[in-house]
DNA sequence: GTGTCTGCAAACCATTTGCATCGGT
DNA sequence: ACCGATGCAAATGGTTTGCAGACAC
């Protein structure tokens, strides 16, 4: 969550981020495009990847370390658990999180110098199975 | 882990699995070909996606749900947590497994039907930090 | 005014797929 | 002989990038 330098405010930056924030899904880059595209109909997606990016880089947003095919957005930045539907992709909250010192455990079994972590649960969601 | 059908004995099916269960590294799929092309130089990068696709389905492999851009395969089976490597991407195991019934507690929060899970560990290597 | 950010389009790269042929059973 | 598996090459789809003009500071 290293704060990296500081970006200029811009009414793209500030809609992708509001909309994200908005929202209790995880989109994906594209779904993003979609929603700000409403406020600002002329936003390239190649725009909407840049800021999604740097937004992550600068600890504003999470960027999801989760399986499947597109990377997911999180406006949430408190470290939490997520589940991912193996059917239809959606993936949800999950109020868990590994103890503290589960990071110093895998430090001292790998010599890795540990950052972050994350616990993903894989299964079908109430609207799937 | 469901089995699926049962897949013929082929020359490539038969290296790609001897391939990956000789190694503890998680090779993407385009390392696994580079393996196996030296054993069998008229491979193709195509069979080698399908088979790793079918043998994960089978559960004679499993398809790593990491972060990165490219899938990672593991030719041990048995449930266990992953490192990767921020900067070089490797991935190492981790002798580490959550408690059994946090599946059932997830179950629980969120309502899906849960098949796994998988713990991810995001740091700098030994070799890279 | 300067240096960052944007829209657009082309480029990239991992993965998938169609098809004619090959080979395991 | 049948039907799944293969090699090849083209297609796909998410993401990244180069560039010229626009905008925040």
């Amino acid at each position: 969550m290293s704060l990296g330098k500081k970006l200029r405010v811009t009414k793209q930056r500030q809609v992708l981020l509001d909309e994200l924030r908005k929202v209790c899904t995880h989109p994906t880059a594209d779904e993003l495009y979609q929603m700000a595209r409403k406020r600002l109909p002329r936003i390239s997606l190649g725009t909407v990847y840049r800021n999604l990016e740097l937004m992550a880089e600068n600890g504003m947003i999470q960027k999801l370390e989760v399986g499947g095919t597109q990377k997911r957005f999180d406006g949430n930045v408190a470290p939490h658990s997520h589940v991912r539907c193996l059917k239809c992709g959606r993936v949800d909250d999950l109020a868990l999180s590994l103890d503290l010192d589960m990071e110093e455990l895998a430090r001292q079994q790998t010599g890795y110098a540990i950052v972050r972590h994350s616990v993903e649960f894989c299964g079908f969601c109430p609207a799937c199975r």
